[in-house]
DNA sequence: CTAGTGACTTGCAATAGACAAGTTAATTTG
DNA sequence: CAAATTAACTTGTCTATTGCAAGTCACTAG
């Protein structure tokens, strides 16, 4: 991988700066993990674009997948500690979206409690 | 402006999840004003692309554009609150980016202080 | 008069994302 | 026991976004 800059802002989002990394954690906090658990969140993110982001999250550290079902193969999605110490990032969104942004959802006081 | 839900993390990344917008507001943030100021980053934005990202931020309310020359018209660009208050945000992919990932530079101790 | 600067615009190729359908190996249902 | 369903993908096509290079326009400095 090749960052753009030393820049933590920056090298931080060459990670998940796009449009749906963030969500698909968001889903996994939240204590998803089947592949089919992230097709099924409201912003229907496609089959195609889920199965890239999830092998890059995992090439980059962040998720680490697992066999919890052999025949058929089966597979379920878990966050590093690298992935979830995310979430600090997360909740700062939720606290701009929720300040910001007329309509959106209050998250569960878990989702906002501090970490660490 | 369709977002994809109500939910405030996939909201705020509807406004900013691309490679580009919080780089120009962490710039922003450091009193850069002039395009030619965005050009000169490190992280070396092509032009096409910086004038895009400008023009919908200002749609979105997140950066205010103004004439601070005429002849030949020259125009600077500031944050709106709304934009501002997106340095919770940075400050904590900052916080991230220092603990995960090697290397990063270490901001200002001004660009870290708590806001509001 | 030529070169340079600031703020863009235009054009084209490469990559990422949206949308739809197909695949594989079971498991359940009738 | 064949038919439908499920989970986890893969493939294909099309459009949107980004990257890269160059050009434009209105001055300004030498």
């Amino acid at each position: 991988m090749k960052f753009r800059s030393g820049c933590p802002i920056a090298t931080t989002l060459d990670l998940v700066g796009d449009r749906w990394s963030l969500v698909i954690l968001r889903d996994l906090i939240n204590g998803k993990a089947k592949y089919s658990d992230f097709l099924s969140s409201p912003e229907r993110i496609t089959t195609s674009v889920l199965a890239v982001r999830l092998t890059q999250m995992e090439q980059h550290g962040l998720v680490e997948k697992s066999l919890y079902q052999s025949r058929p193969k089966r597979y379920e999605y878990k966050l590093t500690a690298k992935g979830r110490s995310l979430q600090s990032v997360l909740q700062a969104m939720c606290r701009w979206g929720n300040e910001q942004m007329p309509d959106t959802w209050i998250p569960p006081a878990e989702f906002m409690k501090p970490m660490k």
